[in-house]
Parts: C-alpha cells; structure tokens; sequence
RNA sequence: GGCUCGGUAGCUCAGCUGGUUAGAGCGUGGGAUUCAUAACCCCAAGGUCGGGAGUUCAAGUCUCCCCCGAGCCA
C-alpha cells in the first residue's frame, strides 16, 4: 500500500507564488523521508485549470485558455523541477483522461441519489468561485476577501446532497487525526456542527469546463472537478478508467497538505463526495498556515511578494528549503524575514555544518595521507555516536509528525555536539607530539563520522546539501527522489542504497581518499532586500 | 455580536497535569583558540511572564474582568 501524499492542485490562475512552493516543500520533505524509511510513495501535485477565472484571464491576456493553461502549468512544472520537487504525478485537471475520471465519479455520484436540481440565486464572487452569503436583492457589494464586485447569479444548478451526509461528516471531522494540526479541528466542528447544506456543484453557460454528462449545458464546478484530480493522478496511464483500481493505485490518500484556507473544502465537501462514490476516506488533512514578510501580508498592493524563482535563484534550494522547513513551526502561520533567513542559514548551513565538514575534513587530509583516519578499535560508545543515534531517533519521530523543525534542530545539536567534542580535544594541540596520532585519528574519524550522518540525516530535508557532504566525504549519495519527476509510471519504488542501513555507527571506511575539501555552503550576503 | 486561538528576554518561540534563583536559538557584549567558510568553543547582560482582581502555603501555569492581535462564523 503506497504512502499517497498530495498537495492541492494549483489554480492556474497565475505564476506560483512562495505560498504553493511552501507546501510543496513540505510535501517533498515528507515524501523524500518515507522513501528512505522504505515505503513505496505516491506524491501527486498538479494543476487546477478550469473555472470562470480563468476563462477570464486568458481572454485578458489574448490567449485562449488552453493556452494559458499550458503556459502557467509548464511553469509549475519547470519551478518544481528546479526546486528539485520529487512528485511521483502531476496532474493537469484539463487532461483528457482526468474528465473521463470525473465523469465516472459523477455516475456514482449520481446513481447515489446525492444529484438534484435546484435553484442557485445568490452574489458570486468570481475570484473565490463561490457563492456569498450576502443577502439577496440589494445592491451589489464587494467580496471582502477580493475586494471586487460580487456577481448577481440566478440559475438552475445541480446540487451535490451534503445535508445527507450531516452525521458521518461530524464523526469523521471528530476523529483524532483526521484533521491536523489539531488547532485547526474546531474550526471545522463548529462549521459542521452548523449544519451542511447541500452545495452546488455545477454552473451554466461556462464553456472552460468539464460538461456534466446527461444535463446540457452544466459544467462542472471547479472545485468538484478539482479534488476529483487526487484520484485521477493516481491512474497510471496504461489504466481503464476504473475507480475500482483506485484501490491498488494508493488510494486512499495518506494525507492531503493544504493551505489553511481550503480545510473545509478537503475536509467537509470532498469526505461526503468520496462517501457518495462509495470511496474510502483519505487518513488525515494537514492545513498548514500562511506566510507573511517581515510582519505584513504579501500582496500585489504593498509590492512585497516574495517570488519562489527570485529566492531559487538569489539563495539556492537549500537555503530557502532550511529556512521554511527549520524555522516555522509546521502549521503555525510565518513570517519571512530576511535578516533571520540569512543569520539561520549563514549560521546553521555554512558555519555549524558545512564548517564542520570543512574543519575536519582539512584536518584529517592534512595528518593522515589525505584519507579517512584510523578508527579507535570500540567505538560504537563514543560520545558522539551516541549523540548520532539520539538524532537519528529524533529525527524519525518528528518526521514522521511533520515536525520538520524538530527533526531540524535535532540535526543541528548532533553538528553542534561535534563541533565542541572537536574544540574539547582540539587535535591541532594534540598533533604536535607524534604519540598522540593514534588518538587524533581516532577522534576525527569519530567527527568525519558523525559529519556523514548529518548529512544522511539531512536527505530528506537538504536532498541536495546532503549530497554534496556525503561527496565530501567520498560517499554516494542517497537516493530519496525519483528518477523522472512527475513521470513515474508508477509508485516511486524504496530507493537504494538503503537509508537506515546507512545509518549505522563506523561506515566510514579508514583509508578511503577524502577530496579536496570545498565549502559545502557558501554564506548568504543579502545586499539589497529580495 | 458569538466562538476559537495567541499576547513570556531586542527578534522567533519552549515552558506538561500550579512548587527550588523563568528556558532555548538568533542578535548583542566579552573571553579563549587557530584545524576551518572572520568560522568553531566558552561566558555574560537582558524579562514586574499584556493589565487588574481572585483562589492557594505557593500562579506565565487555575478562575473572573479588561486591553491588544489573529482566525472562523454571523
């Protein structure tokens, strides 16, 4: 049974801000450290591209909106790629098999009596893609989230029956762990515990959509089409269109990572479709929080939007990764600051670890023939082995939690701790009499070892740092990704060599040639604001 | 307006079921050192724990009121 992991699939409605990126590093972290821990992962992101919206802004841009599509999510594409993203799937909801999907999810939706026809009177705003609760009649108002005009709807939609599945949404929504962090439960107890109504789930007169089969001119709402993408993702491409596959294909999801302004949406609407399709739930919805800069909210007005290719391209995967996943607690809202972001990588990238690396290595290659020093015959009770193995079983809790920040901070004792068993013994001092080679080597073959296990350690959160340490220090590097992002036929399988074996105290092999040593991480120096 | 979270050192936050001099990281100041990416290591200053009242032998830690901020719902 695959690990399926998704992050939403992005509305094509513009370029990927750092919001989407930050899931979607989150999603990789997670992604990479269950392959390594040897579970078979289903990553899937992808794009969302239908909807008035959209239809709106490629007629803006002279394009058609196939076009437009096209253009934005090769741009998703291209980001995530260079952000090294190791997404099994990506699912583009334009793709001729996601409708056909769609459809099939209808028909059962349908066979279930949960498909009625209604009347959908209301204030619409186009932007949000849905309905406002503003009262009828009057004179028009503005969205509140989007600032602009709210449209005046009156038509015969067809409605999904929500309402009917009041009780099994509270148990499910009530389930420890289903939603996640646990702050964010109440919230969407208290919306349930409101009472569901039943929503609408198609629109008239939009041509950029999926029609609804059997009710000329419905289109399907883009939400419904959307969250049914999770389960075409999962389709391999060879695949009938069966829901019945779904079973062995990964579904269902082990965990759906949102932003926290689509909760409801993946907790309350999309479990109730999921039952009415008689498809089994996903385990758990985690709605991480927002990013803000310097203590204000990005947006277009202020000018202050951090832009992923900007930051890709100014400070480098690792520092961006180290910075999102070390410092913001996996769900608490955060707030980017750029002094911090570069004292923490400066200071926990390039002085503590990749010094560390750098002082040692240098060390050993200067004393010992250029190669890994002679072990001590019993080491495996070395302090710092111990200190490695106490890392080790920290950072597989928290990872496991998503607590990426304790998994972090774990990693960075375990460099610390090496750092100050280096000063304490200060072999430099101890060189300077012959007698002591012995234990000189001894202690930098323990700090060269503790060094190969921060890296291993890293894999799942710095793929790339990692890598770099572990050449280094004359080892391969591990595999935690995939070979194709986004193109795997099927589920990425465990990668080899094994991460757990590698996590075993005295690999390092004495003698073995160390390369000229090169700054892993080179400092941040920020002239100008980003 | 209702509900839910927060308000602890300059900054970001830990502080579980109330109990010795309130902690960490960053930043700042000082010391030590030279293997190393002006890095590493050590030490220090710094907080009336949002305000007020109460419960208690004892309260960031419980109760009530108020102020401020965020969010959800109306």
């Amino acid at each position: 049974m695959p690990y399926t992991l998704t992050t939403p699939l992005y509305y094509v409605n513009d370029r990927a801000h750092l919001g989407s990126t930050y899931t979607t590093l989150a999603c990789d972290a997670i992604a990479r450290f269950q392959r390594l821990r040897g579970e078979q992962v289903c990553f899937i992101t992808g794009c969302d591209e239908h909807g008035l919206k959209i239809q709106r802004t490629a007629e803006a841009a002279g394009l058609s909106p196939q076009d437009h599509c096209d253009r934005i999510s090769e741009g998703y594409r291209d980001l995530w790629r260079r952000w090294q993203i190791s997404n099994d799937r990506f699912i583009r909801t334009t793709h001729p098999r996601h409708r056909q999907v769609v459809e099939a999810f209808f028909a059962r939706v349908e066979a279930s009596g949960d498909v009625v026809e209604g009347r959908q009177q209301g204030w619409y705003c186009v932007a949000c893609e849905e309905f406002k609760d503003h009262p009828p009649g009057g004179t028009a108002v503005d969205c509140p989230i989007h600032l602009r005009p709210l449209e005046w709807r009156d038509e015969l939609n067809l409605f999904f029956r929500l309402s009917r599945y009041q009780r099994q949404i509270e148990q499910l929504v009530a389930q420890p762990g289903f939603i996640a962090p646990p702050s964010r439960r109440r919230e969407v107890e208290n919306f349930v515990a409101t009472g569901l109504k039943d929503f609408s789930i198609s629109r008239q007169n939009l041509p950029w959509g999926i029609p609804v089969p059997g009710h000329p001119g419905h289109t399907f709402y883009v939400w419904f089409d959307a969250l049914v993408g999770y389960l075409s993702a999962l389709l391999d491409p060879g695949d009938p269109i069966d829901l019945n596959l779904l079973a062995e294909r990964g579904w269902p999801a082990r965990v759906h990572v949102i932003g926290k302004d689509i909760l409801r949406f993946h907790a309350v609407f999309w479990p109730a479709m999921l039952l009415s399709a008689s498809l089994p739930l996903p385990r758990s919805v985690f709605g991480h929080g927002f990013l803000t800069r310097e203590g204000q909210k990005m947006g277009k007005s202020l000018g202050n939007v951090l832009d992923p290719e900007v930051l890709l391209d100014r400070c480098g995967r690792d520092a961006v990764r180290w910075y999102l996943l070390r410092d913001i607690p996996f769900g608490d809202d955060g707030d980017f600051q750029q002094q911090r972001f570069s004292d923490l990588v400066n200071n926990d990238l390039a002085n503590t670890i990749g010094n560390l690396l750098n002082r040692t290595s240098s060390m050993a290659r200067k004393w010992f023939e250029g190669c890994v020093p002679p072990a001590a015959a019993t080491d495996s009770s070395h302090p710092l082995a111990l200190a490695a193995h106490q890392a080790h079983a920290t950072v597989l809790e928290a990872m496991e939690s998503f607590d990426f920040r304790r998994a972090a901070e774990a990693i960075l004792e375990l460099a610390t701790a090496a750092n100050g068993y280096l000063n304490e013994r200060a072999p430099w001092s101890l060189m300077k009499r012959e007698a002591n080679r012995a234990a000189v080597g001894a202690d930098l073959y323990a700090v060269l070892e503790t060094s190969r296990w921060v890296a291993v350690l890293l894999t799942p959160l710095l793929p790339d740092l990692a890598e770099r340490m572990l050449a280094q220090l004359g080892w391969a590097p591990i595999q935690s990704g995939v070979a194709e992002p986004g193109d795997r036929q099927t589920a990425s399988l465990p990668p080899e060599p094994d991460w757990s074996a590698s996590l075993s105290w005295g690999l390092l092999i004495s003698g073995a040639a160390l390369p000229e040593p090169v700054p892993v991480m080179q400092r941040l120096e920020l002239a100008t604001p980003l």
